[in-house]
DNA sequence: CCGGACTCCTGTGCGC
DNA sequence: TGCGCACAGGAGTCCG
């Protein structure tokens, strides 16, 4: 499900009730998908681990991973494959809560409600943190750039190193934070680049309209609200519309968007991988 | 050290 | 209509 666009249409979703609000009551209804990221802490996750009785001055996004953060504790939350959150009002029709994991009982001078961390195939998780910069130091600090922000330079200097086909690289959270199988194949297609291609030939100006087409194809995503296949929704259920703004991604076969050629499909990385032979022709550096 | 293969899960949609 | 299989938006680990 989730790449960038999707977590951070969920923290805008998030933020206007989250912050704020106190943690009144935690629930732990699977404490095998809780984790400690802080390194040689081995006592169970306790709720004050979870926020209990915080409350949250701030939310934070690193490419796909979402920071829930108070003056004290903070926590981490990686939706995986199938993952979301959803807050629920006392008003609202109660959604299903079969593989919910985790709820939050939240209170705030308006009102009052639940979150929910649902996440059946459980390819997510939450990591608890003693304080924010336990956060960054511990499990932030392998991230790259993020990606809505990537600059040619920062991409050009680590697509430099590596022998791997570029989308390998740009699925690499280490190399740029937030890019997943749909934005990869969206922002090769938009700037012409054969996803085949060796990282480390791609010439810097070809790295330049990379970043820049990464940039752009994300910052649209967002706008639409993200793309919704499955599962997607945002905090309030909400789907996301820009699925049906994808050139490439799940639709091998159909003609190219831009010259009408069939788009070839192909395995790259482990990962289904779509694109036009056409716009995006092999380089030969 | 690097890159590719495999693995962890459940749900869905397709073909027979 | 029912069943089984392939496949799915992520990423850690292992092995060559």
């Amino acid at each position: 499900m989730p790449e960038l666009p999707e977590i951070e249409h969920l923290k805008r979703s998030l933020e206007p009730t989250l912050v704020g609000a106190a943690i009144t009551r935690v629930l732990i209804k699977r404490p095998d998908v809780i984790h400690h990221g802080e390194s040689g802490v081995s006592q169970p996750i306790k709720k004050r681990d979870l926020l209990h009785k915080r409350t949250i001055t701030r939310l934070d996004r690193r490419g796909k991973q979402l920071a829930i953060l108070t003056d004290g504790p903070a926590i981490c939350i990686h939706l995986g494959m199938s993952g979301n959150l959803r807050l629920v009002c006392a008003s609202d029709r109660p959604p299903r809560t079969d593989h919910v994991h985790c709820k939050w009982h939240w209170s705030s001078s308006a009102t009052q409600g639940t979150m929910l961390f649902r996440d059946p195939r459980r390819f997510g998780g939450i990591w608890v943190f003693s304080s924010e910069a336990g956060l960054l130091e511990h499990r932030w600090r392998d991230l790259g750039p993020d990606a809505l922000t990537i600059r040619s330079s920062a991409l050009h200097e680590s697509l430099a190193r590596s022998r791997r086909p570029i989308k390998a690289a740009l699925l690499d959270q280490r190399v740029l934070a937030g890019v997943g199988n749909i934005y990869a194949d969206e922002s090769l297609f938009a700037a012409g680049v054969h996803p085949q291609t060796l990282a480390a030939s791609l010439k810097a100006a070809t790295v330049s309209k990379l970043a820049q087409c990464i940039r752009q194809t994300l910052r649209r995503a967002i706008k639409a609200g993200g793309s919704t296949l499955r599962d997607y929704a945002d905090a309030n259920g909400e789907q996301g519309w820009f699925a049906v703004q994808h050139r490439v991604y799940g639709r091998a076969g159909l003609p190219c968007t831009r010259c009408d050629h069939p788009l070839t499909a192909a395995i790259v990385a482990q990962r289904s991988t779509v694109f036009c032979p056409t716009c995006q022709p092999v380089r030969h550096p």
